[in-house]
DNA sequence: GATAAGATGTTA
DNA sequence: AACATCTTATCA
């Protein structure tokens, strides 16, 4: 039986649809924010509001995509709406989810989530989000438009334009001054450079 | 508070 | 050798 600590649990919940995804990256991590990432592990829902991601693109050298489809980046060329799992300095894991259309890749990350629901709370970064939620590389190209995988995503609160701030992404050499980072402002569940 | 270094394994 | 990170230690 899950906690209800939020209100959020009451009101009948969509989720978001491949359309969604199909815009250009930079519009669907921004659109992003306020969204309610959805979790399912054995039978208990584990949701947070999405409240930083960021862009990538196989046009720019930052992107996994960048040198073509390889056994990690085959995912990302995939149709949008897909979970795109990898692993990052070889004890951590990052969600993104694909993005635009079948054949280009690029995909949105999140990097932070701020809790809905109970007993989860150390999601203020990438990594520490997919241990919380037990996001691995066996979630690597799920579809998020539906339930089945476990892994969803739902319409949550609207962010005003005001409240978005969009800056340089975080943890990267190549492309580094390209301003395709979302946060909401002054939430305390964003990462820390 | 800030900064530095270590853990760790996949990738091109 | 570099890496879309995080934690701990060591300063101040």
């Amino acid at each position: 039986m899950q906690k209800k600590i939020n209100s959020y649990n009451k009101i009948m919940a969509k989720i978001l649809k491949r359309d969604f995804y199909s815009e250009e990256t930079t519009e669907v991590a921004r659109n992003m924010l306020g969204k309610v990432l959805c979790r399912e592990i054995n039978g208990a829902i584990y949701r947070g509001l999405i409240v930083e991601t960021e862009a990538y693109t196989q046009d720019e050298p930052s992107c996994h995509a960048y040198n073509g489809i390889t056994k990690r980046s085959k995912t990302l060329f995939e149709k949008p709406g897909l979970a795109y799992v990898y692993m990052t300095y070889g004890m951590y894991h990052c969600l993104n989810i694909t993005t635009e259309r079948e054949g280009f890749g690029a995909s949105a990350l999140i990097r932070a989530i701020e809790p809905l629901s109970a007993n989860f709370t150390n999601t203020n970064g990438p990594a520490k989000m997919c241990r919380e939620l037990n996001i691995t590389r066996e979630l690597n190209g799920v579809d998020v438009t539906n339930r089945q995988s476990g892994l969803w995503l739902e319409e949550g609160t609207a962010v005003e334009a005001e409240n978005i701030v969009q800056t340089t992404r975080i943890g990267i050499k190549l492309a580094a001054e390209l301003p395709w980072r979302f946060y909401i402002k002054d939430n305390k569940w964003v990462s820390k450079k």
